[in-house]
DNA sequence: TTGTACGCGTTATCAT
DNA sequence: ATGATAACGCGTACAA
């Protein structure tokens, strides 16, 4: 029975009961049974998503629907299949049982810390783990964008425009080398310095991921003496902050002060002025991702990183040349 | 062994081997293994999430985070751990493994079609099945938003700043009676009746759940001879581009053309004028729909349907009142 | 209180 | 080509 419902060709088995199997199969509706089989096989063809739940971006994530859409897209032709799973103080490793209780045959996980040493052990011990997100100071295999590339095209396409006095205003604070605000600054900073203007850390502030954040360090840039006129923000949501206090200070976007987000939220296309940013292609990264994840599971080897590129959005909040003064 | 790990009280079991066992279990770093465990105890501990997909809407889900952090807040204390399935149109008879094929211990369907017999015929089997949003013409148990009343609502809020002329334009074509669609627009007719102003179907335009067709209603909704002055609009998507409508005609909003929507979306809050509009408690659908399966699964029980409230969000968009002609 | 043995459902292996 | 059997890891029923 086993041979007949699991290969189609290369078995001996004669035609006769092949059908008389079938036959069976399908008057009893019979479908395997999933424990039994993983028990036996030793695979569950089920693979964990850990998402990191920061208290701050609660109901935040944009990405999460395009993400998983990825994942299933190249894991359901594989044959497994996808348990979420949120990661937070309480049990902060519960994803671990997953693994060593063989629940799932490998995990992606999103947003790891560079402490976290059981993940790193887990790695060790040759369980199947990817990453969302590059993790500085490890080697584990991850998939990313390539922030700073990704922010100086930002800047670019600014500096191209005749802007001079550009600011920027970062995603959230520098927790450590390497990390997303990090490489997104450390991008603005190449861009201005690949093209002969001086970086001025006055027009530089720390947001805080949300748009109330924007708003503040926009309100204080537009204070500054010499007020600068574009602004690189290093996502969406703190843009939108930054677009707002344009408005309430009657600084017209893009004339007066061009902006560039990061991201490329659903409604970045939507809002008025449409947003210029930088789209991180979020469905890609999950297939790429699930697709790494599929190659540790079945072939056991280490695959290797991958930055995919980001894409310059170019809309309305940048829209013109500035004109010369 | 499975005594000691699995009943913390009410075993006969000496203290002595008792932490003879913790001491080994602790040093091999042992954990259940998952297979076993489902396959002795006929549950899996894993409930199924089916999300339809739909060519359309394909990444635009932007409940889907809430929703599944309000499925989890209550799967996870109960021991459940959650399993996402995309059902398409290439394998549309996933579920019906999932659950016959004891994958699952029971699973919530989003946006069921009335003609599914498929999943009729599982609820009739027995299988724990939970419906995220009503199914006309089926008694399988669901949640919902009470979707006619928080139409009712919005309306009512628009007729009490004295609107009088009020268009509708839904979030999609009428597929079927009772269809989230049509209780909208029900909802809004209500209004309407109950406070004395005649429904006029010349103010009524169909939407195509995007935002450009909320774009085209409203600009042919402007044409009318008797302009209305205010338009309650199903979704906040299709509601983005009735104000960009507004806006390219130089219609102010809310002074000429009060505009209300229904969802909440995340940005919908951030954009300008912020939408006044119609909040679905995605989180707490989520944590419903998962207490109903829990029932379900646990007890045996066939739990009783639930409809949540709506909130009116009043924002910018609808803000002042109307100035009496 | 402790030890043993069985069976959950599947699949791989080994003889026939 | 077919049939019989063992084993995956767990939990429980029963014997000791």
């Amino acid at each position: 029975v086993s041979l007949v419902l699991n290969y189609d060709s290369g078995i001996s088995i004669s035609e006769a009961t092949r059908q008389r199997v079938l036959e069976a199969a399908r008057e009893l509706d019979y479908r395997p049974n999933a424990a039994g089989r993983s028990l036996r096989r030793q695979r569950t063809g089920l693979a964990g998503l850990m998402l990191r739940r920061t208290p701050r971006q609660e109901n935040a994530n944009a990405f999460l629907s395009p993400v998983m859409d990825g994942i299933t897209s190249v894991l359901g032709p594989a044959g497994f299949q996808l348990l979420v799973e949120a990661v937070d103080e309480t049990r902060p490793d519960a994803y671990v049982n997953l693994l060593r209780g063989a629940r799932v045959d490998g995990i992606i996980f999103s947003r790891a810390t560079p402490d976290d040493e059981p993940l790193i052990r887990l790695d060790a011990d040759h369980h199947a783990v990817v990453l969302w997100g590059q993790l500085a100071g490890s080697n584990l295999p991850f998939v990313d964008v390539d922030n700073a590339r990704g922010a100086r095209s930002a800047v670019e396409h600014l500096v191209s425009l005749g802007h001079k006095r550009i600011a920027c205003i970062t995603n959230g604070p520098i927790r450590y080398v390497g990390s997303e605000s990090d490489d997104r600054l450390r991008g603005y900073r190449e861009a201005l310095v690949g093209h002969h203007i001086p970086v001025d850390n006055d027009l530089i502030r720390f947001g805080d991921f949300d748009e109330r954040s924007g708003y503040e360090a926009t309100r204080s840039l537009l204070a500054e003496p010499d007020t600068p006129t574009a602004v690189f923000v290093a996502s969406d949501e703190v843009a939108l902050g930054a677009l707002e206090a344009a408005r309430t200070a009657d600084v017209r976007v893009p004339d007066q002060l061009a902006v560039v987000g990061f991201d490329d939220l659903p409604s970045s296309r939507l809002i008025s002025p449409s947003l210029t940013t930088v789209r991180v292609p979020a469905r890609d990264l999950g297939a790429a991702a699930a697709r790494m994840l599929l190659e540790r599971i079945e072939l056991g080897t280490r695959p290797s990183s991958i930055f995919l590129d980001t894409e310059l959005i170019v809309r309305e909040s940048s829209g013109r040349e500035l004109l010369t003064r």
